[in-house]
DNA sequence: AGCACGCCGACT
DNA sequence: GTCGGCGTGCTC
């Protein structure tokens, strides 16, 4: 990143991974002043612990605090330049977090958490036993100084994890003697290189293609922020337009950047990369050691590398003068990273263009509400691909009104036209796909005789019986127990389950087609991507007729044998609550439509549901995307959500119920004041406290507060008093968790 | 986030 | 007098 040598002086802005607003000062030695940069790891002291932080630049002398000195750089290559820390530092304002805690989750070295340098270690002192004489020890102490004299010495943390909030009592215990406490340094993590592959040549463009390759070329030559949006169905040839505006952009000596929703090393467009590219692609994916990683970002630092191809957390990798940002399938709800720092890697990736110059190319054959509608205002520049470059057709869709094949008095799985089409699809030899998006056998456990429904013991949920493993399970925490075999309740043994889950489908459906091969493909069946691939290379060499699964079939290659896909349950998606579950309904049936018919054999997709009606349906049975657009968009702006509103979704939760509801209720009048005298009544509305969909989740009880703002300004201001309000007035046992653009209301 | 400090009720 | 639970506040 060719980082000029800065002047830093001798107090500098250290960022450090703790909830602070600020960076904290730290006094550069002598030793290290000639060496350091801004953008290096450094370790310095924060109270009795050594974090590892980041070096911002020069700071000034603080007022009444006794500085301390920074006491080693960790490796003298930055990790980031003056741009990136811009594109970092907005980061931090927009979502609301921390700088440090950003910092922490975009760069790799301190892979997550509290990686602290140097940890705590606990040890029994040998010669000072309590015995007779001394006096006695609580529980808890005795607890304490069993488990070390059965582990010897050990991580804090370790003890901490078996004995909850050790420290009062260890603090006893070692003003007495009988414990001693040390720092050890922890141990890093190896280097490994990313294999090598032969260079491919490029294919001749259709027409379409050429002309969005020209659009972004012409963007590239400005060197101006361009946002596109590259709308091209199934089959279109996008990523062709991405490996050639890639190379337009290398020939301009620029960086890539490549987003993927998810990565492996067998995705197409990775491969498509690589082999296009070579040496100069670092992939990021998720099989990386941290080790690794951090080598692939040395890489693209040094320029050695100019592109990178990775999933959203690859949105902050150091590319050098980054010239153009692809970011496929922009509507998959993966980029939207929940938990830590809840980021959309898309959005942060458009303004990263912004702050770089750079060309930005939203690539789907199923936008985002949100993007289509930035591009019919004419903000992205929007280039069609509406061919496909293979000749088949697209694939017939037909719906399937469930209500309209009941036999007799039962609900049959498969209603008779979804079954014979499986029966003549297996009869020619040909294969099939059946989607469920859920897995478990049943998703209801429940007693006849009393009514009791097997619940989950730390959260608001039903358990989902796996009868396989024989066990009832909670999906939301991990929790499991032995499917009861009286009512735990009632004693009772008239228990029955209710609901159908990929599990149970695959037991009816090889009951109907007892000749089929037939595989599953969901969490339970393949917990590693290594599983993943080799359920669907069975499905490629055809020792399979049939799959089921969840979700993770959608996200398969192609399989120019399936010629039929059977959708079993399209309405449990639909329902979901989130304001846009008829998009996500839409763009899942559309992708799980294209496994359809990928070959020479033309395909047939049928959709189950009780409602037909719904436009998100509709709109898949004719691939009509713009009629959908329409229809999802009157509606969003009839309710108020985006594109024509900014949401956010502030959750409060606690292990004690009335602490919470009390905390959420305050709040809200607080938060409501604070519109009042901003003048922001008419600009901001607050909705809620509500007990959020999941009341209980781990043991917290939960409740909300969404935010809805016309305009972007409004809703930063009211973020930055909520901010303040929340880090003073909730209470010690009540913990606020901001998500800024929410996708899910969960 | 940790981690320490200090208040206060429970128990020897 | 200890022990230990719990709330509060700070980290350069």
């Amino acid at each position: 990143m060719g980082e000029a040598v800065s002047q830093l002086g001798p107090l500098v802005a250290v960022a450090v991974p703790l909830p602070l607003a600020q960076p904290l000062t730290y006094r550069l030695p002598a030793t290290l002043a000639a060496a350091a940069r801004p953008g290096q790891a450094v370790l310095v002291p924060v109270g009795r612990r050594r974090l590892v932080g980041y070096l911002l630049g020069p700071a000034q002398e603080v007022p009444r605090v006794a500085l301390k000195e920074v006491l080693a750089i960790l490796d003298p290559l930055p990790r980031f330049d003056a741009d990136l820390l811009a594109f970092y530092r907005w980061l931090a304002d927009y979502y609301q977090h921390p700088l440090g805690e950003v910092l922490q989750t975009a760069i790799p070295d301190p892979p997550r958490g509290q990686q602290i340098a140097q940890e705590r270690w606990v040890a029994l002192v040998p010669e000072k036993r309590p015995d007779a004489e001394s006096p006695r020890l609580g529980p808890k102490a005795a607890a304490i100084l069993t488990f070390l004299a059965e582990q010897g010495s050990c991580p804090l943390r370790e003890l901490a994890q078996e004995i909850p909030q050790p420290h009062t009592v260890l603090r006893r215990l070692v003003q007495k003697g009988y414990v001693a406490m040390s720092a050890r340094p922890r141990p890093g993590a190896a280097l490994i290189t990313p294999p090598l592959s032969s260079l491919a040549a490029p294919p001749v463009l259709s027409a379409d293609q050429e002309q969005a390759v020209q659009a972004i070329r012409a963007a590239l030559a400005k060197g101006n922020f361009t946002p596109f949006l590259l709308h091209g169905v199934t089959a279109s040839g996008k990523t062709e337009v991405y490996l050639q505006a890639a190379a337009a952009a290398l020939e301009l000596g620029r960086g890539v950047l490549v987003l993927l929703p998810e990565i492996a090393l067998t995705d197409p467009v990775a491969q498509a990369f690589q082999a296009r590219f070579g040496q100069r692609v670092a992939l990021l994916h998720s099989g990386l050691s941290p080790g690794a990683r951090l080598d692939q970002w040395r890489r693209l630092a040094s320029g050695e590398m100019q592109i990178v191809v990775g999933a959203r957390s690859a949105v902050f990798a150091p590319v050098s003068n980054l010239g153009l940002i692809v970011v496929d399938e922009e509507h998959d709800p993966a980029y939207k990273n929940e938990g830590g720092l809840p980021y959309q890697a898309r959005d942060a990736a458009l303004y990263r263009g912004h702050l770089t110059g750079a060309a930005v190319v939203l690539g789907s054959a199923t936008p985002a509400v949100t993007t289509f509608y930035r591009a019919q205002q004419g903000r992205y520049q929007y280039l069609p691909l509406p061919q496909r470059v293979t000749p088949q057709p697209l694939p017939q869709i037909h719906l399937i009104d469930l209500r309209q094949y009941r036999e007799g008095r039962r609900q049959p799985i498969l209603a008779a036209p979804l079954r014979l089409a499986l029966h003549e699809t297996l009869a020619r030899g040909e294969q099939a796909l059946l989607f469920l998006n859920r897995r478990g056998y049943a998703n209801i456990y429940f007693c006849l005789f009393c009514g009791h429904i097997r619940q989950c013991p730390s959260c608001s949920v039903t358990l989902t019986m796996h009868r396989q493993q024989g066990r009832l399970r909670c999906h939301y925490c991990g929790y499991q127990e032995d499917i009861p075999a009286l009512c735990p309740e009632c004693q009772s043994a008239a228990l029955k389950h209710h609901g159908l889950g990929t599990e149970r489908l695959e037991k009816e459906v090889q009951a109907l087609f007892p000749q089929a091969r037939i595989g599953r493909l969901d969490r339970d069946t393949a917990a590693t991507a290594r599983k993943v691939r080799t359920i669907l290379e069975e499905l490629r060499q055809h020792r399979l007729d049939l799959l089921i699964g969840t979700q993770m079939i959608t996200k398969g290659h192609d399989f120019p044998q399936v010629t039929l896909v059977g959708v079993v349950m399209a309405d449990l998606s639909l329902y979901f609550p989130e304001y846009h579950a008829g998009e996500r309904t839409f763009q899942l049936l559309t992708q799980v439509a294209g496994r359809a018919g990928r070959g020479d054999n033309p395909g047939q997709v049928f959709i189950q549901t009780f409602h037909p009606e719904h436009p998100a349906l509709q709109a898949t049975l004719n691939h009509a995307y713009e009629t959908f657009y329409q229809t999802e968009l009157a509606a969003r702006q009839e309710l108020g959500y985006p594109p024509f509103t900014r949401l956010a979704l502030l959750t409060l939760q606690s292990k004690n119920a009335e602490k919470v509801a009390h905390a959420a209720t305050t709040l809200v009048r607080q938060l409501q004041s604070v519109l009042t005298t901003a003048g922001l009544t008419a600009h901001v509305r607050i909705l809620g406290p509500a007990p959020a969909p999941r009341s209980r989740l781990k043991e917290y009880y939960r409740w909300h507060i969404l935010l809805k703002s016309y305009g972007r300004q409004p809703l930063a201001t009211v973020l930055a008093a909520l901010r303040e309000l929340a880090t003073k007035k909730l209470g010690s046992a009540v913990t606020g968790l901001l998500n800024v653009d929410p996708v899910g209301m969960e």
